[in-house]
DNA sequence: GATGAATGAGGCTTCATTCAT
DNA sequence: GATGAATGAAGCCTCATTCAT
């Protein structure tokens, strides 16, 4: 028979995080995948159902690795609270600090997915959300964290990384986000108040 | 039942974030809106010349008087640094305290509007965050502040209020935002770790 | 307002017949049936949801008049049952002979069509079967049928006919049609076998 | 379980009526067809040059037994008249007693096939037609006949034949069938008017 | 022969926008 | 201004067929 050709279903994937970030979801046109993927536009459809089958890929693809790198940083007994607060940071910018169309994929289309589909939605984001709870609980359980209500703080946590995640990847830059990086660990440790 | 008015051009808007809110912007149709607003398909194009034209006009709406309430804030000399920053959380919370549909339209559309025309996008936006950016700047040099990269932390707190927000637009219920409200305020100031 | 011009609907039916006729269902495109009835594309679907509905449109026209003609000849009591047959075999035939496209669509896609969408299909088709059923059983009643299984033999005279029809509208013309007429009405009534 | 002996062509051929009877030939998937025979997409076109290739095997296979059995009859001097109409019906029926899937392709598709490829379509057919004809023509001749025009009479003796046989097939029960095909020779031998 | 990955032409349908009244 | 019928470009997806192994 005939052997797959080199790597179709990743070059696909690849292709489709690039469109969508620089045209968004709805804008995206499966031919301009396949282009972008060298691949016949019926072989999208070899290994993808649909469109909306793509996106759901990426975001599994984005949030696996996140829930199970934060799961190794919640049962790390080795770290402190405010070492698993910086980590859990970094996870987030390391994800995408090599990869901006990604960022811009993640930023502008989970809500829309998400709401459009919320059965098909990876779980692994629950996953992240719940465990990161649980790091916060524990923190101020220990006394460490101010006692913030846990699911209003994660939320926007969350959501101020991904506008800095989106303005940075327009202008991709390594050293720029790691600035971001810092600054954000700064404020959300310190606050914006200073200590009297 | 109050009679018609003939108001149709805001009948239209309002319609317009309602079906907007609930199918996003890609996916809502002329034709709903039409009808939502008591209006003819036709009628849209009297007072708006295309869809995107709608979407602006209802992100001029909201950024109007967003940047008129702050820049009030900002030139009070009345306020301390502290109450300037409470304010400047109230006053985007009170813009979307009854109304969810504005909310999703803000929270979901603004990233794709400001890339997809950049020219055309509320110039109010701009001139909000830069007031926003001038408040911060003033209590750090007031010591009142601590020593934050202001585009980095003005980001990330807008970032922030816009996931809370879709999240209560969801399930819309006043004291809910409020609570939310006072939750971001106070880790905004404290941070999450806590003073020794 | 801007006001319908024409007729569309009629005729993007008419054209629908046509090309339906020409082409089978199938392979049958709704832009040549548009073009056909100097229409454009997207009007097609002003009157229409989509090609199935046109195809059930036109059954829906043929079956109407035909069971309200039959009912007619069912409680027409001036009619000898003899009469009431060829009246029926009449009835068929006079509703396709000035359109062997009619016939041609009739004939070849009512069984897909009724097996594809059994709960669409037009009533009339039920009502009418039934109707001739009636007639075969109270001719049987009065002694001037034969005892036949009037379930078995109607669909035996449909069937029959409907060869008949496709293979006239193939080659259309008046006159075979009426001898094709006389010819079912004769050995229908007599059988082939020859009386002693 | 009799193992597999590797008749690929064979079970592609009685796969592909099954799926052409439930799907119709235009709805009917290749992919469809080789799953049902265990055989791969590509060992289809092995076998058949395309799909219609694989309908026109069908029908040669229906036709040739056909016509071979109705030229015996037609030359057997032992049978009256009588006879011979009655083995014509048999020969029919017996044709797709036990085989409703083949029925259903024969009765759904062979207009639209000979339409289609008329070269193509197998001569069984028109030989097995010529075969009847002259069957008839020479009861006529010998005056056991009715006068009937037969090439009228042909058609519609084979149109009405279908129609019974589509609606056994869709509940196929050798009993039923049976049931017709007594009806049937009844009353196309004596017709529906009871002598006097 | 056997396989199934790869292809790409083609069609149905949608829907923002236009325009005649 | 108001209407809604009419338009037609554009895109997702299907699937028969091909072909490299």
């Amino acid at each position: 028979m005939r052997l797959k050709e080199g790597n179709k279903e990743q070059d696909i994937l690849n292709a489709a995080v690039e469109i969508f970030a620089k045209h968004g979801y709805h804008k995206a046109k499966i031919r301009d995948i396949a282009e972008k993927a060298n691949v016949a536009v019926g072989s999208v459809y070899v290994y993808y159902n649909n469109k909306e089958d793509i996106l759901l890929k990426i975001f599994e693809n984005i949030w696996e690795p996140l829930y199970k790198e934060l799961k190794k940083i919640y049962e790390n007994p080795q770290l402190s609270f405010r070492q698993k607060f910086d980590y859990l940071i970094d996870l987030v910018f390391d994800c995408f600090i090599e990869e901006p169309y990604k960022a811009q994929v993640f930023v502008n289309e989970q809500n829309f997915l998400r709401k459009k589909s919320p059965k098909k939605f990876t779980n692994y984001y629950e996953l992240f959300m719940r465990t990161g709870e649980k790091i916060f609980k524990k923190g101020i359980e220990a006394g460490v964290y101010n006692e913030v209500d846990i699911s209003i703080f994660k939320r926007f946590i969350l959501g101020g990384l991904r506008d800095l995640l989106l303005e940075w990847a327009n202008k991709p830059n390594p050293t720029n986000l790691n600035n971001i990086r810092e600054s954000v660990k700064f404020f959300c440790k310190k606050g914006i108040l200073k200590k009297k």
